[in-house]
DNA sequence: CAATCTTATTTGTCATACAAAATCCCGTTG
DNA sequence: CAACGGGATTTTGTATGACAAATAAGATTG
């Protein structure tokens, strides 16, 4: 905490040294970290849909934590729909179906556990369908302002030079696409998208293909939006699916 | 593993006389009434985003309640998205966008937050981007079972003489349309599908319009899938989704 | 005036105790 | 013998009190 001053500088200071304020520690909560073992746990089969989980006392032994503590992970689970608890039986583990995979923690947890290229083509299924649509709406119905923040993305991705650098521009371009649509329900879906390009880097580095033309094709979208023609907004995005998915077909297959 | 537990009885009694064993008193612990009654507040807008929140000890005093549960609360809302506790500030609501709004929970506080024609149109729009891409792969994906299924729920449409009894067969043919699609992200998205339909059914009684071709439409998507005709089934739920759309559109402007 | 120290507030964690629910076991009883 | 009922037991649910940790805001000091 002794922070260094000696140093005694003339303050000649030329920047005002703002903090960044970068406050880190909120997943470093106890609560926070059993959610995250025992979610995991659940998502890579330790304990299967309809299984009995330890009960709380044995989780708190294996990790080292109160039993509040583990009580409020496991309510944290229960909200995401991933196991239920009653009296005397225990927490069960819910059926598949019920689990709120579109939920941030979840996908999480579900991508690390599963297999990395299923995963993205199940992601990159969702993503045509919704994609497309969602498209055709924000033709419609995009504000100059949303409409502003897309070009901007697009900007972002063009002074990318990396494919790392490429990432973050082109899920803010997605996701500002959604909330052209102007839907409140497609937003959480947003998920999808981000988890889909993070994939994606980490597909396309690995197995070192090309990216292809998916800058004009960005802007060919923007372009459709711009000009309020919904049908081709739904072209052009699906023209830009169909390339991310030959990448990975023609590369897994 | 062991999911039956075999019963050492004689096992010859004819019918097994299932209790029914209908627990109710899930919803009545009292940190889900907390979380309910917290997050209705917050969807309500009585708590707006960026808002700070009354303390746990207030919260506790409201409802009278421990601080032990109203945390349990917290960490449920926050697993949704809802909101984040900081030490020494409290705790905040998220901005809308960060809200898990596909969470069942969530939505259900929403729905009862919000103009119930406004969020049934969003809930329609949604269904209109994904039902036909789902009945897409449906088309190409279904296992004999999920047809079965897919055509058990159209026959219970049919034996359903009251608009109140479709509701349940109808929920049960789209939810198995989704299963069909075989892909696990899509399912969750059922309570979309839920809401909608719930919703659309309150809907049609407070209106009293009546209802259209509804089985004959159904049945012309089971066709299409039966078929593994994917164009076919786009256009069979393109075609039942406009006909929903209609009554909307008709009664409602 | 800026950097640092102090203080106050709120959440985070722990330990403990008891209540409530639900299963299991077992004895009673028709 | 089957069904019923009534404890005994296990596990979660709730409450309380105490303290640690984080952090915002005010006080102090060079």
């Amino acid at each position: 905490m002794t922070n260094k001053i000696a140093i005694s500088g003339k303050a000649q200071s030329s920047a005002p040294r703002r903090k960044p304020k970068a406050r880190r520690p909120l997943g470093s909560r106890v609560h926070a970290e059993l959610a995250a073992g025992i979610g995991m746990r659940i998502l890579d089969g330790t304990y299967p849909p309809g299984e009995l989980l330890p009960n709380e006392a044995e989780w708190g032994r294996m990790f080292s934590a109160s039993r509040t503590a583990v009580r409020e992970a496991i309510r944290t689970l229960n909200g995401k729909g991933l196991l239920v608890s009653r009296p005397k039986v225990g927490s069960r583990v819910e059926p598949r179906e019920r689990w709120n995979l579109l939920d941030r923690d979840v996908m999480a947890w579900n991508c690390a556990a599963m297999n990395k290229t299923d995963f993205l083509i199940s992601l990159q299924e969702v993503r045509r369908i919704l994609e497309p649509g969602a498209a055709v709406l924000a033709a419609t119905r995009r504000t100059p302002q949303q409409l502003a923040q897309l070009e901007d993305a697009l900007e972002g991705m063009r002074n990318a030079h990396t494919a790392e650098a490429m990432v973050a521009p082109d899920v803010r371009f997605h996701l500002s696409l959604l909330a052209c649509a102007n839907n409140e329900l497609l937003a959480p879906l947003g998920i999808v998208i981000e988890q889909a390009l993070a994939n994606m880097f980490a597909f396309t580095t690995q197995h070192n293909t090309k990216p292809g033309q998916v800058i004009p094709m960005h802007a060919e979208v923007v372009k459709a939006i711009a000009a309020q023609n919904p049908e081709a907004a739904r072209k052009a995005m699906a023209t830009l699916l169909d390339d991310t998915d030959g990448i990975i077909g023609r590369t897994s297959r």
